[in-house]
Parts: structure tokens; C-alpha cells; sequence
RNA sequence: GGCGCCGUAGCCAAGUGGUAAGGCAGAGGUCUGCAAAACCUCCAUUCGCCGGUUCGAUCCCGGCCGGCGCCUCCA
């Protein structure tokens, strides 16, 4: 089986084919920097995150972009309540982007474009489809998009097959009069008092202004992808199923008007929601949680990936404390059985070898299956609990096993973060030892290492009072120690 | 109103026209001084409800009930 991807065009899950193999050029829409990114946000880039190292763990040559929105309504308004300039305001959010995505580990896009870098193609875009006549400035000053000039409008959302909103909708208010059909689409935002404030403003030879958020995805994926590929259709293009209308609507229109290709992207790849309490996460309703929320809370990155790959990337999903406990726990097993493997004997066994070729192909099959994750993810504990078990029975470990499982967990990243377990003897036994461990943190671990290896010391003496006293007193500092079979101990962090 | 999605065990969640993956929680067991970890066993004759098609439906069709999304520059 080769891999196959649901395609919001065709609305099956279809075969991949690149327009040139083994490049694969990957269009993710970005976050808005106008505040933190919440959980919402990062299913959908954690999604696209596990899409890219599947397609080159497949031997795929990926190139992705992710646009990062920084000039918008909502950056400008931030902009001026916090009384900075635009990009002053922007970089703030971009930075915190980027802490957020290395936390749930997201592989770095190969560019991120700014809309406030490109408005040089984003002006020829423009003039391209005002000379093309799709498109036309309005009685406002601001160019707008001829929907009705370009008969394949609405082919992605299916818009001929549903009808508008009867009566007043936001739609057909009398403000919009000055475009030609109520349903055009602003290209290029003539400049209000409020976005020269911020410094929002460019001049181009159509009026001064600033971009539409359409434009910007469509100039920057073009121009990106032209310059570095020669190309003008890309393979994928991944988002939220809220962009299929009227964002991924739009910027087919604009780059196809221009580019004259039957295509803009290959396929259109949609993450659905995330829920908190049964409804969508936004930042409208307050049901949100930001990644930046989570870390402080000491939430590990393992167990948000291992919660998302629960459920597939295109069914609803729902966030809340127990769920995240029990990917936290399935997270952890995990992890558990990673850090028996590295410390594992390496030796030829051909039940550890099946083993491997089940989890190899299982977590293929799965994955080449419009991604199918939580079936992936089976695989994983599959594998973990034979692997359990042959280690159980003094079974070496071969390489092959060691490859598919390192291959498998690397696509999806559901291990948990260092956990920092020490393995100690009883000759590590300190003489001196406070009952209470020391404030500060840095000290704490050779603390706890200290009581272990005291504990091994009456445990060898047969003294189990003073040794259940001890691990009563680890416990109570957050600590865990579990007795190996050779005389030795683990401590660790519960 | 239009378009679309969903309803599977206590919870989360895959899936197939031929009789229900996986995870969490729970119960019993092995191991252990006791634990922990790990492993073994058990845990939905049943997939919202009612009809229909079929030899056979959770999966196909129709209706109903319930939840959600888009149609507002929300991932």
C-alpha cells in the first residue's frame, strides 16, 4: 500500500501523488500572532507536524512552509491597545510561537513567510488579476475579487450545491455596497486612520493599503514555491476545516486567475476541531488553553501528542483533564519500555525480529491510510507489550527492532521527555542525610538518590521498617523508587 | 434556512457486509520482604432509536431522537 490522503476537493481518501517525486511541497497555514496559540491551533499543526515526518520517514523530500499572519484586524487592534508599532506587537507572538512548537516538538518549518516580507509579490499578485480583470477597485478604494469572473468559484466548499443565508446576513449588509456582487472577496484593503496608526500601510500603485488575508497565503505560497521548485501548484496544502470557506475558497481563486492552472494545491488536507466541554475551542467563547498554558503546568509534550494521536486527525476531538491523564499514562508505558530497550543486550532473536516486522508494517498500513494514528498508535503498544514480555524471558533485542521502533515512535513523538531516572547501589549511600529534602531543586535529585541507595543499605540488612520509612519519605517529596533484580534501584520522579 | 460531521464498554477511541483494534480506569493472578514496574487472565452476543435491503448490518438505504461544525478575516 502506497499512501493514501483524504482530499477535501474530491472528498475521498485518494492515492498521493506528488507533481514531482520525491519532493513534496507542504503549504500549512500558520497561526495569527496576534496572541498565544491555543491547544485548538496545535492539533491541526501537530497533525501536519506527524503528516511531514511520515511523508519522509516514506523517503519523501519535504518542503514546508507555514505563513505566519502579521498583519491583520486582529494584530492591529492589539497593536494599538498595547500602544506599540504593528511588528513590535507580532514579534512578541511570533517568538512565543516558536517556544510553543519546540515544546510539542513540531519540526521547524523550511520557511516561515511573514505577510508584512512579501507585499512585493503580493502587489503583483494583485496587479496580475486586476489586468486579467477578475479583479476591480471598489468605490472604497479597496480591489476586490470578481467571483462571478471565475466560473469555478466555490468547487472546494461545494457552493453550488448550498445557498446562502436568507434574510440579513452579515453577507449582504448594506455596508458593502461597494462591491459589484455581495459575495466578492477583498484582495487589498484600502488604509483606514487606524492602520496607519500601527504602521499597517503600504503604497502601491493600485492605492495605499494593506493586504487581505487570502492574499497573503496566496502570494507567499506562489512566490515560495517558485522560487525554490519552479513551480506553481503545490502538493498539499494542510489546515483547519474552518479555512475550507471562504480562506482555501479564496486563494484557489486568486491563484488560479493567476497562475491560469487547473490546480492550486494537489490536495487539501483539513484537521478537525478540537473541543473543550463539547464545543469548539476559540478564543470567542473562553473555552481555550494555550500551549504556553500547558507547559507551565508542567504538562509533558509526550502526552499531548499521544492525546491527539488518539483520535484522527478528522473527527472532532475533546480535550479535557482525564483525557489527558490517560494519554499521560499510555504515554508513560511507553516510555517505560523505550528505557528498558536502550539498556536492553543486543543479540539475533528472531521472535524480537517478528516483532519488528509486525510493528512495521502495522504502523505503515495505518499511517498510509489517510493517517490513521490511533490505529498506528495500537501498533506501538502492541509492540511494547510483546517487547515487554520477550524482555521478560531474557530475550536479546535485534537491530531491526530497535529501527522500527525508534521510526515508529519518531513520526508520532509520543514518548514522554527525559524522564530522569537514576539507577543506584547501595555503595552510593551517603552517611549524612537530612529527613527533609533541601529547597533548592538542583539539590533534590542527589537527594532522593541518597535515601534510595540508604534504603538499599537496610534493605540488604533485612530492616524493611527502615526501609518502608524511607520510601514513605520519597513518596511524600514526589519521589518513586523501584527495586531492580540484580541488588540495585531505580529512582525517579512519580 | 442551506451545506456537512458525529452518536461504539465506566471514560477516550479505531473499525469491517459475516459477527467488535488499542488506551485509561477496574477485578483476579505471576514476580517481589512488601511495593512499584512488567507480564498473564477477565471486562460491549453488542455498536443512539425505529423501519427497509440482504442468507447475514454496527458498517448500505429511509425516518426519528440527540450532539457538533461551517455559511461572520476562528486551526
Amino acid at each position: 500500500m502506497t499512501l493514501h490522503l483524504h482530499n477535501t476537493m474530491t472528498r475521498s481518501v485518494d492515492p498521493f501523488v506528488p507533481l514531482a517525486p520525491p519532493t513534496v511541497s507542504l503549504y500549512t497555514c500558520g497561526p495569527t500572532v496576534y496572541n498565544y496559540a491555543h491547544i485548538g491551533n496545535f492539533r491541526t499543526f501537530i497533525f501536519e507536524d506527524v503528516l511531514r515526518r511520515w511523508l519522509e520517514a516514506s523517503g519523501y523530500t519535504v518542503y514546508h512552509v507555514m505563513n505566519l499572519t502579521d498583519v491583520d484586524d486582529k494584530t492591529i487592534k492589539g497593536a494599538a491597545a498595547a500602544g506599540v508599532p504593528l511588528h513590535e506587537h507580532t514579534a512578541r507572538y511570533t517568538e512565543a510561537f516558536h517556544t510553543d512548537s519546540a515544546y510539542l516538538r513540531l519540526l521547524p518549518a523550511h520557511d516561515y513567510p511573514k505577510a508584512t516580507e512579501f507585499v512585493a509579490p503580493m502587489v503583483a499578485l494583485v496587479e496580475s488579476l486586476l489586468a486579467k480583470a477578475v479583479a476591480y477597485i471598489g468605490d472604497d478604494g479597496s480591489v476586490y475579487f470578481a467571483i462571478g469572473r471565475f466560473p469555478r468559484y466555490g468547487k472546494l466548499s461545494r457552493l453550488d450545491t448550498r445557498e446562502l443565508r436568507g434574510g440579513a446576513s452579515g453577507r449582504t449588509s448594506d455596508d458593502e455596497y461597494s462591491k459589484e456582487d455581495a459575495r466578492d472577496f477583498v484582495l487589498w484593503k484600502a488604509a483606514r486612520p487606524e492602520d496607519e496608526a500601527v504602521g499597517a500601510a503600504w503604497d502601491t500603485p493600485f492605492g495605499r493599503g494593506r493586504p487581505g488575508w487570502h492574499l497573503e497565503c496566496s502570494a507567499m505560497a506562489l512566490d515560495l514555491i517558485g522560487r525554490t521548485l519552479g513551480t506553481q501548484v503545490l502538493d498539499i496544502h494542510a489546515g483547519g476545516v474552518d479555512l475550507i470557506f471562504p480562506h482555501h475558497e479564496d486563494e484557489i481563486a486568486q491563484s488560479c486567475a493567476h497562475t491560469g492552472e487547473e490546480q492550486f494545491a494537489r490536495v487539501w488536507l483539513h484537521g478537525e476541531f478540537l473541543t473543550m466541554g463539547g464545543t469548539k475551542m476559540s478564543k470567542r467563547w473562553g473555552n481555550f488553553l494555550t500551549a504556553h498554558d500547558l507547559r507551565e503546568d508542567g504538562v509533558d509534550a509526550g502526552s499531548v501528542r499521544t492525546l491527539f494521536a488518539t483520535t484522527h486527525y478528522r473527527s472532532p476531538a475533546d480535550f479535557s483533564d482525564s483525557s489527558l491523564d490517560a494519554a499521560r499514562e499510555g504515554s508513560r508505558r511507553l516510555g517505560e519500555f523505550a528505557g528498558r530497550l536502550a539498556t536492553a543486550t543486543s543479540a539475533p532473536t528472531s521472535s524480537f525480529d517478528q516483532t519488528a516486522a509486525t510493528l512495521s508494517a502495522d504502523f505503515a498500513k495505518a499511517m498510509d491510510d489517510d493517517l490513521n494514528t490511533p490505529r498506528a498508535l495500537a501498533a506501538l503498544f502492541e509492540a511494547a507489550r510483546e517487547g515487554n514480555r520477550l524482555l521478560d524471558e531474557g530475550a536479546g533485542v535485534t537491530e531491526g527492532f530497535r529501527e522500527a521502533w525508534a521510526m515508529a515512535t519518531g513520526v508520532l513523538q509520543v514518548l514522554p521527555s527525559e524522564s530522569g531516572r537514576a539507577r543506584i547501589s547501595h555503595a552510593d549511600a551517603p552517611v549524612d542525610l537530612a529527613d527533609a529534602p533541601p529547597e533548592d531543586p538542583a539539590s533534590q535529585k542527589a537527594w532522593a538518590e541518597g535515601w534510595a541507595a540508604r534504603r538499599l543499605v537496610a534493605k540488604g540488612a533485612r530492616n524493611f521498617a527502615e526501609a518502608d520509612r524511607i520510601r514513605g519519605l520519597l513518596a511524600e517529596a514526589g519521589w518513586e523508587v523501584r527495586d531492580g533484580r540484580d541488588g540495585t534501584a531505580e529512582v525517579g520522579r512519580k
